[in-house]
DNA sequence: CCCACTATTGCACGGCCTTGCAAACTTCTT
DNA sequence: AAGAAGTTTGCAAGGCCGTGCAATAGTGGG
C-alpha cells in the first residue's frame, strides 16, 4: 500500500554516528546511555522524523500499550461520555486506546476481543455486551486483563465494575411517596442487559415493601424513541400513573416529551420523573431530570488503575455509587 | 507486565505437523496451500487458541490495519456520531480504528499524530483542531494517507472533506424572510475554527443582500451552555432580533431553553431558529429544531473509500452537501 | 515407465526493535 | 600508577510473521 518506507533507527544510527542499540536506548525510559550520546541520537532522530515503531517495540516487550474498548451505541449520551473518560485516561497512562465497534449482532463481542487478541492489546474493556465465557478464558489465558464495566455477570478472572444499586431502588421510591404520589410505573426498554433489569426488579421489590404496585412496561431498544412508546402505553391505562422511574435518562426525556407534548401532561406537578445515568441533556431546563449520575470518571479511573497495577489478583468486583442527583422533575415535600 | 506468553504460529505448526510457514500461509488470503492443509492448521489453531500476531504482521507488510482517529469532544452528539460511522465503516473495510483524545491544548493533534507513526498506522483521520504543517508533510513523506474532516485549509497531500457551504446561509435568510422575520442575529462561539466561522460569514454576507444586519454574537465553547449566555446577550438587546441562526445545534438548543424559559418567548411565534448538524436531540419533540444536515455516513464513506483506494492521488478536495431539514421552530410560510 | 508440469511445502532471510553480555572507557582509590 | 568500581557501548540473539526460491510430491500424457 504505502511505498515510502518509515525511516529506520539503522538510519538514525548512521546520522548520528553510533550503533543502533543506542538509539534504541535513547528512545528507552531509564536505559543506560550517557546524556550527550542521548542528545545526538534525539537531534538525528528529529532531523530525520524519526518515530520508534511501536509494532516492533510491542513484539519485543509483549506488551503494546494498546487497550481494546469493545463498545456499541457510542452514538449515546452515555457510552461517548465513558469513552471519552476512558481514552483520556488511558492516554494519561501511557496506553492507547482502540476501539471495537460492536453495533448489531452479539457474537460481535467475541469477534472484538479476537481482534484485541491479535493487536496483542495489554487490555480490554468491554461496555456492551457479553463475550462468551471461553472467549473470556482465552484472554485471560494469554495474559490479557479484561475490564467489564456494568455487565455483572458471574465471570471469573476479569475485574468487574459495576453500580451500587442498593440504595437505588429505595431513593426512588421514598422521592415518590413524599411527592404524593401512589400510582408508581417502571419504564423500561427490552434489552433486559442485567443492570437494567437489576433496576426494575430492585424499584419492584422496594414499593411493594411499601404497600404499593407498579405498573410495568417495557419496548424496544434502550433509547429517547422507546421513552414515547412507554409514555404512550402507560398513559393511556385506566390508572394513569403519577409517577414513573425510567431506566435510563434517554427514555426519560421521551417519555417527559411524550407526556407533555402528546397527554398535555405538566412535570412535575402531574406527573413526577426520574431516570438513570445523568447525561449532559437530563440538566438542560426543559427537562430539568431528577436522576442517579453514573460516576463516569471513577469507572474509568478504577479501569485504568487497575489494568496498570502490577498484581493481577484474582478476579475483582467494584461496586461504585451512583448519586443521587435532585432536579425538578419530580415535586419536592 | 504480562508473564503468559501468546501462542505462536511456531506451536500450531508443531501440534499440525507442518512446517511454520504452512500456518502463515493457512491464515493468509490467498496463498498457495492445499485445502487439507489449512484444514488441519486451521484445527490446531483453534484448539490451542492461535491468533495472529498484527503486530508482526504489520511489521511485515508493512501495513498494520490500524487507522488513527483524531479527536477533541468525542463526549458531543455531533462528534460521536461520526465516531461511530467511522469506526463501523473502518471495520467493514478490515481496518481498525485507534482513538487520540486530543482534548484541552492545542499541540496535542501534533502529539496525535505522532502516535499514529510510532504505531505505523495506515492512515489518520483528523476532526478536530488542526496539525501543524510540518506533521502533515511527515506523515505524508511517510506514506500514511491522512484526511481532514471539517478543517478547511490549505494543506497539500491529504484528503480534505468539507461541507459546501454555498447555499446554506441563503436559504436561512430565505426561510427567515418568508417566516417575515426582520432582526436577524449569529450566534456564535468563540472557538473561531474555518467552519464555523464560513457560517457566520456566510450568513451575514447573505442578510445583506437583502438589505439586512446582523447582529452578531460570540461566546465561550461550541455548546449548550453557551447557547444560552448567547441568548441572554441577544435577548437583552434594545432591538430584540426575531430570528437566529445558531453555529450548531448545541448551541440552538441552549438558546431556545433560555429564550423561553428565561425570556418567555415562544418558538418559532416570537423567535425563529436555526441550528447545524442535526444530531439527534434536534428532533426531540421539546426542540423540534430547524437545521442541516451533516452528511455522517457519506463523510465516513468518502473517508473510508478514499484510504482504501489503491492510488494515493494528489490533494484531493472533496465538498458534501448539507441538506436543509425543515421542522418547527421557524415558522412557515 | 519416463517426462513435463503444476500444486504444495519447507528453508532461510528480512523487517525493526529490545536487551543480556562482555568489551571498552572513565573515574576514583590507595 | 595500577587496580577496583562504575558507565557506556556494540554485538548478536530473539520476538513473530510473510514470502521468494528451490525442492518435493503428485498428475497426466505418451
Amino acid at each position: 500500500m504505502s511505498d515510502k518506507i518509515f525511516v529506520s533507527a539503522e538510519e538514525v544510527a548512521r546520522k548520528a554516528g553510533v550503533s543502533r542499540s543506542a538509539v534504541s536506548r535513547a528512545f528507552t525510559a531509564g536505559a543506560s546511555i550517557a546524556p550527550e550520546t542521548r542528545r545526538k541520537v534525539m537531534e538525528a532522530a528529529e532531523a530525520l522524523g524519526y518515530h520508534v515503531n511501536h509494532l516492533a517495540r510491542g513484539l519485543m516487550r509483549n506488551e503494546s500499550g494498546i487497550v481494546c474498548l469493545v463498545v456499541s451505541d457510542m452514538g449515546t449520551p452515555y457510552r461517548s461520555a465513558l469513552i471519552k473518560a476512558l481514552t483520556q485516561q488511558l492516554q494519561n497512562a501511557g496506553k492507547i486506546a482502540m476501539i471495537v465497534n460492536t453495533d448489531r449482532s452479539d457474537e460481535r463481542v467475541d469477534m472484538a476481543l479476537r481482534q484485541a487478541i491479535r493487536y496483542r492489546a495489554d487490555a480490554s474493556i468491554v461496555l456492551s455486551g457479553m463475550p462468551d465465557k471461553s472467549l473470556v478464558d482465552l484472554c485471560v489465558r494469554n495474559g490479557q486483563r479484561l475490564v467489564l464495566i456494568n455487565r455483572d455477570d458471574e465471570h471469573q478472572g476479569p475485574l468487574r465494575i459495576n453500580l451500587d444499586d442498593d440504595d437505588t431502588a429505595q431513593s426512588v421510591v421514598t422521592a415518590f411517596l413524599r411527592a404524593g404520589c401512589r400510582r408508581l410505573a417502571f419504564a423500561n426498554s427490552e434489552a433486559g442487559t442485567p443492570s437494567l433489569m437489576t433496576r426494575e426488579v430492585g424499584f419492584v421489590a422496594a414499593a411493594r415493601e411499601q404497600g404499593l404496585d407498579v405498573t410495568v412496561e417495557r419496548f424496544g431498544p434502550t433509547g429517547y424513541e422507546s421513552g414515547k412508546v412507554l409514555a404512550q402505553r402507560l398513559m393511556t391505562r385506566r390508572e394513569r400513573p403519577d409517577a414513573v422511574f425510567c431506566v435510563t435518562d434517554l427514555v426519560a426525556l421521551g417519555f417527559m416529551d411524550a407526556a407533555r407534548h402528546q397527554f398535555s401532561l405538566s412535570i412535575p406537578e402531574d406527573l413526577c420523573v426520574v431516570g438513570f445515568d445523568d447525561i449532559p441533556q437530563a440538566a438542560w431546563s426543559s427537562y430539568d431530570l431528577t436522576t442517579f449520575a453514573q460516576p463516569i470518571e471513577e469507572i474509568a479511573a478504577a479501569a485504568v488503575a487497575w489494568l496498570m497495577s502490577e498484581d493481577v489478583g484474582q478476579s475483582q468486583s467494584l461496586r461504585l455509587n451512583a448519586p443521587f442527583v435532585w432536579r425538578r422533575s419530580v415535586r419536592s415535600a
